[in-house]
RNA sequence: GGUCCUGUAGCUCAACUGGAUAGAGCAACUGCCUUCUAAGCAGUAGGUUCCAGGUUCGAGUCCUGGCAGGAUCACCA
């Protein structure tokens, strides 16, 4: 039991004691004091004055000085207004520290025995990954390290969009175009070349239609049969007809875009478990509508197509199944979901994709719910907010996106400037201060692309690089490269600070009780965090977190300490600070150095 | 127009899910490197939490109605 339970036992127990009056424990909620005022933990009272009849400073009182008589824990307590604020022992933040400090991998769970895959980054194999992409991979990986801390089993799953009209476009402008260019023979990198045809394509596109429009005919008409339009869909009616010269060419591209990708997802330090192609998937889903239509979850219309009825629950009709017999989006989205319960039998299954299509996969998970599937109620949308320039939305066929290995590439720059301007780069190898660079530069970035709540659409300004000082990612970093040093320290003159060294040290200081709270509410965070599906709360702790033991370090000496056991416990509790932000920017995705 | 999301300091974001005088960072200004890393610390200044009602001991948070921005409402994906 902890100590919040305990508290809150107790204050069920004075209520029966001194008020004669049953509360159950489990409704009474303590939250942490603000800092101006003095103590840990706040008990609001004014709820209870019709069970204590009683002025809140009164009630305050009484309830304080009961707690105070029994629990050992609690030294003092003072009221404010209708708060009862309650201070606690030094000898119990001592024993928390010492129960933290021996616990191996703090912020870890139990196996839950359960599994759950998170898909995330799922590109289209038509242009290359840009800021947006960033976002998703980022959010997608952490979101999986976290579950997994969580106690989850994870699969990290990317759905890749490697077929549709948009790949035959670039299919098209490289055969019209390409002069069997590669990239070897450009020096691109597979997904760029492959881009670069895509933007190819969208320009003799508008060209084609600018020119029919000219000659008269409507704009929507004129989309349609502009002659590149025309031999797109006919290379996706002949991709569909397994054409060999079509598939070979598709083959050639999504090859050199693969390599590309791989690439970039080394840079950013994601990975996957398990790939699904919609080449592989496009056609499933399609014994789902005619089970559907069985069960009476689904209708079919005059024409033939297959409609999915939400109204009654405030949704409207849905699409499931076109009058020719094929298959649309949702179709698809439906057999993949029972694909992946096959493959891999798991309880939940998280979607991490951008709220464009929040209304499809409300409607998504309704109709899988309503078909009674097993894993109907773990079905989760993280539902992320675009990336927006100051000029307003990135366009990939208007040049406007800030490309993914581009911002990266940027990023490890600005690193490797700050830190020469610095000068912080002393005793460090040629390849060491590389990897260090890389290690801020993408620190940076990670952290700027996660710390925002992910529902929330948020604004980057390329004019503006992201920073390196304040609530950032290096700050973070900085933090644990000053304790590394510390700890460097220690060893070097044999400072022994296991838990047996801090007896004698009795009065603990404020900021050292603030610290010792802080980490005992890392696994709240990480709980929180995988509840929320959100790394931004991992991110905001860990900043709160430094920031806390950068006061302490300004504050409070530890070699000039004279006192041997105050030495000890100080270089421990600095040692577990540096344990718990490497482990937290772990569950982020973020590599903390030793130096820097 | 219907539905969903968002609106907090000049800017970027918090606020433990209804609690105290709404907090950080950046930018501005003032201090602190002869002591463990100044990518740091301390301080000053900055607010009608979009607006109007309501619910109650108490509202940035919940409800209603507006306003603003975004997304979505294809036999597209």
């Amino acid at each position: 039991m902890d100590i919040q339970q305990t508290i809150t036992k107790t204050i069920a127990g004075a209520f029966r004691d001194l008020f004669d009056h049953a509360v159950d424990p489990d409704s009474l909620a303590l939250q942490p004091t603000r800092k101006e005022f003095e103590g840990t933990y706040t008990f609001v009272i004014f709820p209870f004055l019709k069970i204590t009849k009683s002025t809140p400073e009164a009630s305050g009182e009484k309830l304080g000085a009961y707690l105070q008589k029994n629990l050992p824990e609690v030294s003092t307590f003072n009221v404010v207004k209708g708060f009862l604020n309650i201070s606690l022992s030094s000898s119990y933040w001592m024993n928390l520290f010492q129960q933290l400090y021996e616990a191996k991998d703090h912020g870890r769970f139990p196996s839950k025995g359960k599994k759950v895959m998170v898909e995330y980054s799922s590109p289209n194999t038509n242009k290359p990954l840009h800021l947006g992409h960033l976002r998703n991979n980022f959010l997608g990986f952490a979101v999986s390290l976290i579950l997994e801390a969580y106690g989850y089993e994870v699969i990290k799953s990317n759905l890749v969009n490697d077929r549709g009209i948009h790949i035959c476009k670039s299919m098209v402008a490289y055969e019209k175009l390409g002069k069997g260019e590669t990239p070897e023979s450009s020096g691109l990198k597979g997904d760029h070349l492959v881009g670069k045809y895509y933007v190819l394509f969208d320009q003799e596109y508008k060209k084609q239609i600018r020119a029919l429009t000219e000659s008269g005919l409507e704009e929507a008409a004129a989309k349609k049969s502009a002659p590149w339009m025309k031999e797109a869909q006919d290379m996706l009616v002949r991709w569909e007809a397994g054409d060999a010269a079509t598939i070979d060419l598709w083959k050639k591209l999504n090859g050199w875009v693969y390599q590309g990708f791989e690439e970039t997802y080394r840079k950013m330090g994601v990975d996957f478990d398990q790939y699904y192609y919609e080449s592989d998937t496009y056609l499933l889903g399609k014994d789902i509508v005619a089970e559907g239509l069985k069960k009476g979850v689904f209708f079919k219309k005059e024409n033939g197509s297959v409609w999915a009825d939400l109204s009654e629950e405030g949704l409207d009709e849905k699409l499931v199944l076109r009058a020719d017999g094929t298959s649309v989006y949702m179709t698809q989205d439906m057999g993949t979901a029972d694909l992946k319960y096959k493959d891999h039998h798991i309880e939940k299954s998280v979607y991490v994709v951008g709220n464009e299509q929040d209304y499809h996969f409300e409607v998504l998970f309704k109709i899988m719910r309503k078909l009674g599937r097993p894993y109907g109620n773990g079905l989760y949308h993280l539902s992320y907010g675009m990336v927006d320039l100051p000029t307003g939305k990135m366009k990939s066929r208007e040049g406007t996106v800030v490309d993914a290995d581009d911002l990266m590439a940027e990023m490890v720059a600005t690193a490797r400037e700050h830190t020469q301007e610095l000068g912080k780069i002393e005793g460090f190898s040629q390849e060491e201060a590389e990897a260090l660079y890389e290690i801020l530069g993408l620190g940076a970035l990670k952290y700027f692309l996660l710390k925002v709540d992910p529902k929330k659409r948020m604004l980057f300004n390329p004019q503006e690089s992201i920073e390196f000082q304040g609530n950032t990612g290096p700050f973070i970093q900085y933090t644990h490269a000053r304790i590394a040093a510390i700890l460097r320290k220690a060893a070097q003159i044999d400072l022994d600070y296991s838990p047996a060294q801090f007896q004698g040290y009795a009065t603990l200081e404020k900021a050292e009780e603030s610290l010792i709270y802080q980490l005992d509410d890392y696994s709240n965070k990480v709980h929180l965090a995988a509840e929320e599906l959100s790394p931004a709360v991992i991110a905001q702790y860990l900043f709160d977190l430094a920031k806390e033991y950068n006061r302490f370090y300004a504050e409070l000496p530890i070699f000039s300490e004279t006192k041997a056991a105050v030495q000890a416990f100080r270089v421990g509790l600095s040692a577990q600070v540096a344990k718990t932000i490497k482990s937290g920017m772990g569950l982020l995705g973020i590599v903390v150095p030793q130096k820097m």
